[in-house]
DNA sequence: TAAAAATACTCCATAGGTATTTTAT
DNA sequence: ATAAAATACCTATGGAGTATTTTTA
């Protein structure tokens, strides 16, 4: 094959490889032709011609030599220096490639709906961290309706959140369970009481989550009235946790979400168990499809941490 | 050939060579091994097989392709960028190779004699090092005495001294010439005359270096004291200028001394034209068999320098 | 004169070419 | 059905081997 380019209007790439830099590397390490060759596994007169070669390509004596000494030129001493690094740099490439084949090194976009901020999340996120110190993840809250749509469309590539409806494409796994709890303002009536029984909250005014914003949590705390033998009478909606809390903290209705929610400690609102509490379960969800190479540990961190 | 070796118990720079590496940066820009292999000017088949061989050494699939849409993996991606920069590397090792070869970067190790500080160094090596950014002058104060075995060894490149007698292996040429001077303490009965007689110093008891450490310059003092008819009479011998300049501002004799000296600012020392003044030759001296690349340009500029 | 690099010439391993098949949309 | 990558098989470039010559300390 024929390159038929002007020597000097090319890049070098062309006319140098790899065989002539490492004859060349183990040429300056012996300063010999005939035991350089016999390191590499060559015979000598190989050996100089790839030398010569790779002088005639760089238009530049790397060696300067005769019969009796074999001794580098500066410009010598120079390339060597360069090609030595050249080939750490090889290897660091090939190395850094293999551990992002493996899911070792990268980027992992995982995001989170507000509730898995308060439990599953921050320690799932930790412990993956800890053993896995050159994936970058990517944190990023997701309204749980937008989840799905995220996922597939591989903005995001692993998701924490709510027990989710088998969905086409997606894969969940469950890692976390919890039990809801009632949330009421610190003066009401029922706050005395050590376990609410939720059907004495028939008639209550209840703040919850909007049905859009995330299905599956609303579903659970409309079934757990159901199962007291009541439909609640919703009169605020809100995306936020923090915001029901709040919203009861100030004494506008009560609400039931899940336990961990509890560990936001506000003036004015009391959280109590309650009788035959629904089960939130939290899990993490992802594409069948996505092929980032860092899901694999994430999963396999997430099903541990599941176990535990 | 074979080499008879463990995949993964050795560099990978045996596996792998830049001929791969350009085909799959070529395949990554194109994303298409029809257009990619025509772009390097060759056809589809040996492209893929090449790129195949690549993934095979790394042990990473790097392209994610189909019959219908080729795509990088994520280690692809970093590969990729890897590659790039590894080529841009060997980019850079080669110009700057080149440059070293050129002599245009690189180390110059220049040995001058105390009295050339006074006016040729300086100028000619700021002179050169404005157009010659990458070559590092190493300036190191020489005895003359020593200067030419310095030379010789290797241990310096380029030397800036007194005229130089023609010796073995080394090259000399001349750039500056200027009078001897006299300097007489301030209070001396000839100190108030603006061209000093030379003849009037004999009898006078004279500062001057020692013969053994500038015989060129001894001789030059003593020369001039014979043109005026007397053999002087050397009271003191130091090595440094500035220390004679110094003696002679305390008393202890007075001294003939290259004009450029006269710089030398000392209260009790005052520097006088003399009568048919011997003529101090400075230039650069160099070993023969001298391979450094950055001589020669460097005696370019000191060619220049001396034609002004 | 002898040790070592360069040259001459042969051979074969492998990159590349052509023709064809497979694959996925 | 078709565009495009993979496979099969052949060709030939060029890197490596052996034998020999040249060089210089």
């Amino acid at each position: 094959m024929l390159y038929r380019v002007g020597i000097n209007t090319l890049p070098v790439s062309i006319m140098i490889d790899l065989r002539q830099l490492r004859y060349f590397v183990t040429l300056a390490d012996t300063l010999h032709f005939g035991r350089a060759a016999a390191q590499l596994h060559i015979s000598q007169p190989p050996l100089s011609r790839q030398i010569a070669a790779l002088e005639e390509a760089l238009g530049v004596e790397l060696v300067a030599r005769n019969s009796r000494h074999v001794a580098l030129t500066p410009a010598g001493r120079h390339f060597h220096e360069q090609a030595v690094r050249l080939f750490q740099s090889l290897e660091a490439a090939v190395n850094s490639t293999r551990a992002v084949a493996r899911g070792e090194r990268g980027v992992l976009h995982v995001g989170f709906t507000m509730s898995a901020a308060w439990n599953v999340m921050p320690p799932l996120t930790r412990i993956f961290g800890e053993s896995h110190a050159d994936v970058r993840l990517q944190l990023t809250e997701v309204l749980p309706s937008e989840l799905g749509e995220s996922l597939l469309s591989g903005v995001m590539d692993v998701g924490i959140a709510f027990s989710w409806q088998r969905a086409d494409g997606l894969e969940y796994l469950p890692i976390h369970t919890e039990p809801l709890c009632a949330v009421l303002p610190k003066n009401h009536r029922l706050a005395r009481q050590a376990v609410i029984d939720v059907a004495e909250l028939a008639g209550e005014p209840f703040v919850t989550v909007p049905v859009a914003a995330a299905p599956a949590l609303y579903e659970l705390v409309i079934g757990c009235c159901r199962d007291h033998g009541f439909e609640p009478h919703i009169r605020l909606q809100t995306q936020l946790q923090q915001t029901i809390v709040n919203l009861v903290a100030e004494g506008l209705g009560v609400s039931l979400v899940p336990q961990s929610i509890s560990r936001i400690r506000l003036e004015g609102a009391v959280f109590r168990p309650i009788s035959r509490p629904r089960i939130v379960e939290q899990g993490v969800i992802w594409a069948a499809t996505n092929s980032n190479p860092c899901l694999a540990p994430f999963l396999n961190c997430a099903k541990v941490f599941g176990a535990v």
